[in-house]
DNA sequence: GTGAAAGCGCTAACAA
DNA sequence: TTGTTAGCGCTTTCAC
């Protein structure tokens, strides 16, 4: 059917090896011959046969990127078709395909993992995110397969190369502007400490705190997953404290968004009563009323960074695991605002 | 390196073909070396290598995902990835893999495209988005190469398979449902008209207009990209004419938001003052403030047809030009409101 | 029921 | 500089 690399050693009256040397720009083929392959392929209209091809390198010039396994709800968040679109640029560049898994459960992503990776349709596979006891990371490492990590693994931290942001310091920095403006009752709002991430977020909130010697409870703790109604009301508990928080430190933009419309509901208005940051920078978070001051994490260089890395990995398998830290930056918009005076 | 079909041969003392039978679960192998063979394969830990298959067979079973060709902005935008979504829960049923390309421009894409189809990576090609005269549906009609478009085409609607909402009728569905809360003067927003759903929503805007002979004049209709400085300015001129509208159909949530959030800054606030409608029901849409009355247009679904449809292309190339309309319905929620009579 | 053999399209020693 | 040859791992007639 397709046109192969016999016809075109035909049409060129060479043999099949030296088109192949010609495609391969290998060994010192004359320029004469080299021209004339080249005519042929073009008259023919000749395409490799990338499978084929992988067959005998052993080598696919594919990755395999493997999304969350999450609820539809957090799917919609724009992490990661921006991370994909990162991934996606460094790939294109280097000439590798991105081979994509999205799995419903850790069960299925496990299964299309291994798939991928005994049926060698990938050289190397990304992991858009992990969770505890990962069963695909387990396999991954025992496979001794080439892969990176975006986000801080939960075990074996010094064995496999990832690629994250530096978020307790992150979170550190973001706080301490708050505690700038002059607050001193702050609370902290994230997802479910499982996720790494915010648990990170977590611990940088209050190393600024303890740093400044400010009040630190747990009281001022909330954890959220899509602001349901139990999830509403204990952040409105907020506003019963004996020393209501007059600013907070949300684990992420989408959030942020929801707790500062939801505040607005019973008349708690940011920035005027409540002083609100958030985590990402997502297109959104200009368009949002206020505008969400926040850190930039720069997601889009993440994915890059990852794939730069899988690359390497996959090229020379003994290349270190390592550890890349993407830069912050905290960017001030209205959301927050210097703390009047107490009457 | 990796264990073959040929070390399973050995083991089970059968040859390399009744191997491969025993795989298939083709002709009539006996029970007894069947379990033999599979005992062997488990033993040594056999999986097929995906690509040898490929290569004999001539298929892949996977199926090529082309993201639109976009900026950095709207990339972010949840529809994508919730698509995605849709696209891959029924690839994974249907033990397919998913090959996805990021196309930075329209020529990167066709290249990536081409890559794909003439590289014998896939069996097929789902399109999330086309341009006027799309060189990458040139390609795939003359390649004749099974693809499907999510969207509507520009050209040569019949001739190939398509899956969309019926975006003439949400608009006037949506449209009139702020006319039957008594709005007369009703503005449009959306994105560029090139883009063909934009074009639909406004057509179907202006049909219910017309149909409830209220007056459509084009002051009332403004294309914004991204709420810009001037953008932004376009809007707010609505409210200088002399019937400023009272309502909005804006062509997309995400826009709905943001100019939601722009006239409160200028003191028209929804829905108070105007009376405002997305299109999507984005998982955001419900966090909003107010809570937006939108179209929910099934995007995750969109994804599920779309995959159907290569997949049974791919099987039967026979099968005939379809357009799939995937049902959508209006979601009300506290964005519009029935107009007060006017002093 | 099972196996021998040919071949998918390509690459890579090694010869010439 | 070019060609010969032997596979890569698998499927699939077709004969036994």
């Amino acid at each position: 059917m397709a046109v192969t690399i016999k016809d075109v050693a035909k049409k060129a009256n060479v043999s099949p090896s030296t088109v192949s040397h010609v495609i391969a720009d290998r060994s010192r083929i004359s320029l004469d011959t080299k021209k004339r392959v080249q005519k042929a392929m073009k008259q023919l209209g000749y395409h490799p046969n990338i499978n084929a091809r992988s067959l005998v390198v052993r080598a696919t010039q594919a990755i395999g990127v493997v999304m969350p396994t999450i609820t539809e709800t957090i799917f919609q968040h724009p992490f990661f078709s921006e991370l994909l679109r990162g991934v996606g640029s460094l790939m294109h560049q280097a000439g590798y395909s991105l081979y994509l898994s999205i799995g419903g459960d850790v069960q299925q992503s496990c299964k299309e993992v291994k798939r991928m990776v005994y049926g060698h349709q990938v050289d190397g596979i990304i992991l858009l995110s992990s969770c505890e006891a990962d069963p695909v990371i387990d396999f991954l490492m025992t496979a001794n397969f080439p892969f990176v990590l975006v986000g801080k693994p939960s075990i074996d931290e010094c064995k496999m190369t990832y690629v994250d942001n530096d978020n307790i310091t992150a979170s550190k920095d973001i706080t301490n502007h708050l505690i700038d403006l002059g607050h001193q009752y702050i609370a902290f709002i994230g997802s479910s400490i499982d996720i790494a991430v915010t648990g990170d977020r977590l611990h940088g909130y209050k190393q600024a705190l303890k740093l400044a010697t400010l009040p630190t409870s747990p009281e001022y703790i909330v954890h959220v997953e899509c602001l349901n109604s139990g999830e509403r009301k204990a952040v409105k508990q907020l506003f019963s404290l004996r020393n209501p928080p007059t600013a907070m430190v949300i684990a992420d933009d989408i959030l942020s968004f929801g707790v500062i419309n939801m505040l607005d509901e019973i008349g708690i208005s940011c920035p005027e009563n409540i002083s609100i940051t958030g985590f990402n920078n997502l297109y959104l978070s200009e368009m949002t009323r206020p505008r969400l001051t926040t850190v930039d994490i720069h997601i889009f260089n993440l994915g890059v960074q990852a794939a730069k890395c899988v690359i390497e990995k996959v090229k020379d398998q003994d290349e270190p695991a390592k550890r890349i830290i993407v830069p912050h930056k905290i960017i001030c918009r209205s959301s927050t605002k210097r703390l009047d005076k107490r009457v």
